[in-house]
This record gives C-alpha cells, sequence and structure tokens, in this order.
RNA sequence: GCGCCUGUAGCUCAGGGGAUAGAGCGCCGGCCUCCGGAGCCGGAAGCGCAGGUUCGAUUCCUGCCAGGCGCACCA
C-alpha cells in the first residue's frame, strides 16, 4: 500500500465491532408475514379471477401513524384500484376473504377509502421482551449491511486551528453515523484527511514566522489574510521554549517549514485529543501531503490524461469536468505547477476506491457543496460509480450569545472552539445537540440558552430515564431480589396502557437502527431515545414495579430491564453516558 | 444572474404520498405519607404563497416570495 496512516489511535476499535449476530425484529418479522400473506391473498383473489390485473403493484404493509388504525396496515386495495379497475373497498373486501391468518392476527378491518387494518393479539408485544434480555448490549443491531466497507470521512478540518463549531457538528454527525452503520452490520472505518499541504500551509508558515520574529524584537506584521489568533502565538512561544531564537538567522525557507512541521504537530495532538473527549476515536488519520510524497497525485493527473479527461489551456491542466454532467471545468495543475486542492481530493478519493470501500461517505458544511458535482464527476472519470459517493452537506452552524449571533472565523481568530463548548455544556449535551436535528437543517445554538438550561435539556431527560431504572434494580437488590429469567416470566400480566406502549416501542428499536442506517440520519436514533424515555417516565409515574404481587413484578421488571439496555444502547450510538446515578 | 439547502405552534426543531401533523422551551391549570419531582397529567396554538401530478399532497413537480450557502489557476 502507498499511502500511509499517519497516525493509529491506540484506543481505536477493534476490527470485529460491526459483527453481530444477526436477530430479526419482532416487528420486521410480522410486518413482512403480513405481507407475505397479503401477496398470497392476491394471489388466490386472482386464480379465481375475483381481481384481474396485469401488473402487480408493490405490497407493502406498515404501521399506521393512528393507534386506532389497527397495529399494522395495508394500502394495497387503493393501489389496487386503477390497474384492477374496481372500488377499493371492493378490492379490500375480496383481499380480506381470502386472506389467510395466521398465528398473531386476531382480525382484520376495512376501513376509511378501502384501507385493510390487521389487528393482532396483544401477546405479539411480548415477544420483544426476552428478546432484548437475551441480545443485551447488540439488542436492536440488524444486518442490513451484510459486513460491507465503508468509510465515513468527517471533521477534516485544516490542521492550522482549532476546531469550531461547524467541526463539532460534522464530529457528532459523523461519529454518531459510523456507530450507527457498524450496528447496522457494515464495517466502517473514521477517517479524518489532514489538509497538511498547499496554501494554507505557506500561509501557516507565513504567519507562524512573523510572530515568531515578534518574540525576537523584530517588528513584522502578520500577513492580512493570515492567521491572526492567539493559538498562533502559543505555539510560538512554545516553539521559542523549545528553540529560543536559533531560528532567526537561518533562511526563511528553513525557518518556516521548522515553524510548520512544529506547530501542525502540536495541533494535531490538541484536535485529537478534543475530538477524543467528544467521543470521537478515529481509526485512520490521512494526511494530504502524503499524496504528494507518494506521487499518487502525479500518477492519478497521469491516468486521467490517459483517460483523455484532461486538456491544457493557458498554461495549465484542466480536468474535463463538464464532459461528466458538471458546470464548469477545474484546473488540477495551476501554470505555476503547483497541483490544485481538487487534484489532490481526486487522488484522496481514488486511494479510498483502491482501498476497497463500497460505500464513501463525506460529511461536509454546505460552503463546500459546490464541491460535490466536480468530485462526483472525478470519481466517474476515475472510472468508479458516482453513486458510490455519498456526500453528506452539512449545514452551518449559527451561534448564539447574548441573543445576538457570534461571527466565527478562523482568520480573525475569534469564534468558540468545540474544547470552550464541552466545558461550557458538557459533552452529553452537546452530542445531543448536534444530532437531534438534520444535517440539512440549519443550526442556531444558543449558548446561553445551553448553559442556562442544562437542567431542561432533553439528554437529561432521556439519562434520567435510565438512572431511574437502576435505581429501582438497586432497590431490587437491596431487598434481596434479583432480575427474574425472563423463560419464567408470565407477561401477559403487562395490561396497562403504558405498559404496552412501553414495550411496543422497545420493539421498534432494531427498526428505527434500520431507518437511522439508511437515511444516514442520527436524529432518528436522538428523537427515538427520547420518546422511549417519555414512555418510561409515564409508566413508572402511573405503576409501581416492585409490588407484593410477585408475578407482576417479575414481568415489570423485565420491562424495565429491557428499557434501560435499549436506552443504553440508544445512548452508545450517540457517544452520550446513561449514567446509573445523577 | 446561475446552483444547492431551508420555510411546519410565540421560539427552536422533528416528521412526511394516505385516514385525527409531533416534541422541547415558553404560557395556563393540576399531581409527591408511594421504587429519585432532573418526573407526571391536562389545556391553548401550526404545514410561506400560487398552480400541477394523484383516488388522496403538509410530503412529489413547477413558479413566486423569504432566509442561508456557493459560483477562483483558494481550500
Amino acid at each position: 500500500m502507498y499511502w500511509r496512516r499517519v497516525e493509529k489511535d491506540e484506543n481505536s476499535h477493534p476490527p470485529v465491532r460491526g459483527l453481530f449476530i444477526h436477530m430479526s425484529s419482532v416487528v420486521e418479522e410480522i410486518r413482512s408475514g403480513l405481507e407475505k400473506a397479503l401477496a398470497d391473498s392476491l394471489q388466490v383473489s386472482r386464480d379465481s379471477g375475483q381481481i384481474r390485473l396485469d401488473t402487480l403493484p408493490e405490497i407493502t404493509v406498515e404501521v399506521p401513524r393512528e393507534k386506532g388504525h389497527g397495529d399494522f396496515a395495508a394500502n394495497l386495495a387503493l393501489l389496487l384500484a386503477k390497474p384492477a379497475r374496481m372500488a377499493p373497498r371492493r378490492a379490500a373486501e375480496i383481499l380480506v376473504q381470502n386472506f389467510a391468518g395466521g398465528t398473531w392476527v386476531e382480525r382484520v378491518e376495512i376501513a376509511g377509502p378501502g384501507f385493510i387494518n390487521f389487528y393482532l393479539k396483544p401477546g405479539w408485544i411480548y415477544l420483544a421482551l426476552p428478546m432484548v434480555i437475551s441480545e443485551g448490549g447488540s439488542y436492536g443491531s440488524v444486518n442490513i449491511g451484510q459486513g460491507r466497507k465503508v468509510q465515513v470521512e468527517f471533521v477534516s478540518a485544516n490542521p492550522t486551528g482549532l476546531l469550531h463549531m461547524g467541526n463539532a457538528r460534522g464530529a457528532a454527525l459523523g461519529d454518531s453515523i459510523a456507530a450507527i452503520l457498524i450496528f447496522a452490520g457494515y464495517h466502517v472505518t473514521r477517517e479524518f484527511y489532514i489538509n497538511d499541504a498547499g496554501n494554507q500551509i505557506e500561509n501557516f508558515g507565513l504567519s507562524l514566522e512573523a510572530r515568531y520574529l515578534q518574540l525576537n524584537g523584530q517588528d513584522i506584521p502578520v500577513p492580512e489574510d493570515g492567521y491572526h489568533g492567539e493559538d498562533i502565538v502559543a505555539s510560538c512561544i512554545s516553539f521559542r521554549e523549545k528553540y529560543g531564537d536559533s531560528y532567526t538567522n537561518v533562511g526563511a525557507g528553513e525557518r518556516r517549514s521548522a515553524l510548520v512541521a512544529f506547530a501542525l504537530a502540536e495541533k494535531l495532538k490538541f484536535i485529537k485529543k478534543v475530538l477524543s473527549d467528544f467521543g470521537v476515536e478515529y481509526d485512520t488519520w490521512f494526511s494530504e501531503q502524503s499524496l504528494h510524497d507518494s506521487g499518487a497525485v502525479l500518477e492519478t493527473m497521469e491516468f486521467l490524461k490517459d483517460q483523455g479527461c484532461t486538456y491544457e489551456k493557458e498554461g495549465a491542466l484542466w480536468f474535463k469536468a463538464t464532459d461528466f454532467g458538471a458546470d464548469k471545468d477545474e484546473v488540477l495543475i495551476r501554470s505555476n505547477g503547483l497541483s490544485t486542492y481538487f487534484a489532490a481530493d481526486i487522488a484522496y478519493h481514488r486511494n479510498k476506491f483502491l482501498r476497497g470501500f463500497e460505500w464513501i461517505i463525506d460529511i461536509w458544511g454546505a460552503d463546500h457543496h459546490g464541491h460535490v458535482p466536480r468530485m462526483k464527476a472525478a470519481v466517474q472519470a476515475l472510472g468508479y460509480d458516482p453513486a458510490a459517493l455519498e456526500v453528506i452537506i452539512m449545514q452551518l452552524v449559527r451561534l448564539y450569545k447574548g441573543g445576538e449571533i457570534v461571527r466565527m472565523s478562523k482568520r480573525s481568530g475569534q469564534f468558540v472552539t468545540l474544547e470552550e463548548l464541552i466545558e461550557e455544556v458538557g459533552r452529553d449535551a452537546a452530542r445531543y445537540f448536534f444530532v437531534m436535528r438534520s444535517s440539512d437543517s440549519h443550526l442556531d445554538f444558543d449558548l446561553d440558552l445551553a448553559r442556562a438550561e442544562t437542567n431542561e435539556n432533553p439528554v437529561y431527560y432521556i439519562q434520567y430515564a435510565h438512572a431511574r431504572i437502576c435505581s429501582i434494580l438497586r432497590q431490587l437488590n437491596e431487598q434481596g431480589g434479583q432480575m427474574p429469567d425472563p423463560e419464567n416470566v408470565d407477561f401477559s400480566l403487562l395490561k396497562e396502557e403504558y405498559e404496552l406502549a412501553l414495550a411496543r416501542k422497545l420493539a421498534d428499536f432494531p427498526g428505527e437502527v434500520a431507518a437511522a442506517a439508511t437515511g444516514l440520519a442520527p436524529q432518528r436514533i436522538a428523537r427515538y431515545l427520547h420518546e422511549l424515555a417519555g414512555l418510561l417516565h409515564s409508566f413508572y409515574n402511573s405503576h409501581r414495579v416492585i409490588t407484593q404481587e410477585q408475578d407482576l413484578s417479575a414481568a415489570r421488571l423485565v420491562l424495565v430491564e429491557a428499557t434501560r439496555i435499549t436506552l443504553e444502547n440508544g445512548l452508545g450510538l450517540l457517544a452520550i453516558n446513561a449514567p446509573e446515578r445523577m
């Protein structure tokens, strides 16, 4: 392999982390069973000539939004109306007539314009409870990924500064998406691309040099478009502690590269530490410079030339992005002989494909969305499927303080860092806030609110549910009781509305994981957890778990333990703690 | 001018071709001799505008309006 890892994280996840024994979800099993039974019914209806049609509509059974519409519902009769040329309700009647119920179906009703609603015997909901207990930490995992290799590249901040709110959002999103994909059966690599080459590094060097010389009494201004942050000064101070003024009298090139190497290493170490504090551990830190050093960039340029995807104009080498649907062509190698960032990025993505990733997920800020069409064009020119590259465009974060927008800019040196954020609102709250909304929604982060309302944070609501359950389990322990074996529990004693709602919600978890993975949507997990916690709180306020009725207590103990496990698993996907006490 | 994202409750946001659109905060009114009140129960309040596709649109399409972000031989 010609690429190299800059640094392998010693705490990285074991490679087998993505491999879970797959057990199907109760909801999914019954849902697909109903679909099959419905398909059989349609077949019977056609064979008997009651329904005539040429093309089969898609048969789907869904969980209706309204509880009053049954446990599951199908819209097949409505879809049949046109091709079968009959009234939807009539079609529904025929389908119901020919429908063979199976184990759990109690009754089937036709409702509204022709929906077929399935009402199941209550017992089906209880099936999830022993499953949660026996699967434990892997409850909710599904195997839709089947071990496919996926890479999630995120944050990839310029290593020349500190991490700001946009990076923080990317970190929370990317890490949670990676965790969810692992739980959904993918083999996932978390990667950070280090932009340690090019113009900004030049600029970084000039800024460092100016600050260094200033510290040594020379009046050299920081370039106007340079880095003006205090952190640059700090780097120069540590540099000076180590090397003194020995670099004042050497050539500018030598001075700058020494400063850059020193400061970059320092910055990267810090970035890595802050991300680690935020709960993010990368598998790979990938250096852009390594692509230049290894010749991968030039090699890729040659490849594109050979493919006839380039041309020269005004002394520069251009990529014919317009041949692949982009708006305009792009420069790969400038007339001064230096390659562009885009050229390195093409080499980088080629490298990703060469490493065997079947699904490549990049998380970028909205300010880079214009880059998407040309990157996809490049992937295609390289001979790969552009659909294998999925770019999540994350809308920018707006920070509010004192009711006013805080301008964030690296160059001006004014921004609230991830480090400060963790200090102010805590890792758990910050992680939750960043993933509770979808990536393509603008994010207003009110610092005052986050600080002032720490106790009102939804994440505490969820954590409190977990802590409450732990408290019950402590009670159980103090009274000398123990968690019953689900095999010996009569779940039919759970008849209360909140008990059934809670068990039903637990059964939904694998489906939520699958949906979150498919849609790359961690906010679904955040919302699910909030709803689950709400049901637990409602249940808790209405019913006692530990009572004199032993059989009922046993059933409720399994119910809350299953809830605890599910909360813990879900919070784990978001890297949020599940505390036993608060 | 062109392109991408977004307009859902007073505020911040979920949801999403179906049958009664959700949550938090804020507001109003209730609940602790009881496993943790960081909790629970109840109430008021909403799909930017106009067309189109569809049996059915808040959801998909088009236009308009509003906000954000892009449109370098920068990254």
